[in-house]
DNA sequence: CTTAGTCAAGGGGTA
DNA sequence: TACCCCTTGACTAAG
């Protein structure tokens, strides 16, 4: 168990993503923002390999308007040094990346432009990890998409479209249950239909659950993933902020909840994606409270 | 300097 | 049909 956090560190002082509006854009003030959000992300990687934090979801602002049409750079050419220098960082230290596109990612969208701006998005985040030269165990995670006011068909749609999608995409993208519309034996029945792997989150399951218990969800999600091509499954872990709208997460972690999710996990194994507001501080503590499992200590 | 409104992109829910 | 919500940090113009 490699554990992590997604996309800012709160306390070295820079991000990665930082962006501008599209009535700023230019290729100067493109390729000035890209170079410091690279920058930032090795300082966040080199800190995160000397605290033993061996999971990170890269921010999708890492490259602003990547699949814009607006952009006609070459970045991952232009950047190619910077990239590389990162993946390095990340496989020397046996860590392991993923990412996640926003809520306009929709594959199984029935509008035609939808779908062609969702490909280019995927396409953009397959570039990332592609330019870092890592392997398939670095993962894109989506959600199922809308319903569209029929849920089969829009699972269906879903399948047809993964099947076509390039393999440069395909063999990145995981599909992760979330908190309204499609729940974790959805997503289990979208793999067993085209074989995607299933990210399971713990908040979302408790949203827009599916039956399953914890440890039930996991041994179902976990043998989605192929050992050798996809890596450990990878679960997404968070609990529900007190008096806050259902879903939201809490600020920081809470010690007692973790310990029993790490008690209800037992035995599976995975790589555990903190979603938490105070991010790598919460982290640290997490892999704390978990030293003495032998999952994390492997890892230590 | 501080702050409040806004930002490429979609979809679901309510009135 | 019209409007609100999500989720979020960062940008930006206004004060």
């Amino acid at each position: 168990m490699r554990i992590g956090y997604p996309c800012m560190n709160t306390g070295i002082g820079c991000t990665s993503a930082r962006t501008f509006r599209l009535k700023s854009w230019s290729e100067e003030r493109f390729l000035s923002t890209v170079a410091e959000n690279l920058a930032c992300l090795s300082r966040i990687l080199a800190y995160n390999a000397a605290h033993r934090l061996l999971f990170f979801r890269v921010t999708s602002d890492l490259v602003p308007f990547a699949s814009h049409p607006v952009n006609t750079l070459d970045w991952p050419e232009i950047f190619t040094e910077e990239f590389a220098g990162i993946g390095a960082l990340v496989r020397e230290n046996r860590m392991r990346i993923s990412m996640h596109p926003d809520q306009f990612t929709l594959i199984n969208s029935p509008d035609e432009g939808v779908r062609e701006r969702s490909v280019a998005e995927l396409t953009y985040h397959a570039a990332v990890l592609d330019a870092m030269g890592l392997d398939t165990t670095a993962k894109v995670q989506v959600h199922v998409g809308g319903v569209y006011g029929d849920r089969e068909a829009a699972m269906a749609r879903f399948v047809e479209r993964y099947r076509t999608l390039p393999d440069r995409i395909r063999r990145r993208l995981v599909v992760e249950n979330d908190d309204r519309l499609y729940t974790a034996r959805d997503c289990l029945s979208l793999h067993r239909a085209c074989g995607v792997p299933v990210v399971f989150d713990t908040l979302h399951h408790e949203c827009n659950p599916s039956g399953e218990d914890v440890a039930g969800a996991l041994a179902a999600c976990a043998p989605t993933w192929s050992h050798h091509a996809d890596g450990l499954p990878m679960v997404d872990y968070s609990s529900q902020a007190p008096d806050a709208r259902r879903g939201r997460h809490t600020p920081t972690l809470d010690p007692a909840h973790f310990a029993a999710f790490l008690a209800a996990s037992r035995p599976h194994d995975f790589d555990l994606m903190l979603e938490v507001k105070d991010k790598e501080q919460s982290a640290l503590r997490a892999r704390a409270l978990a030293t003495d499992d032998p999952r994390v200590k492997r890892n230590l």
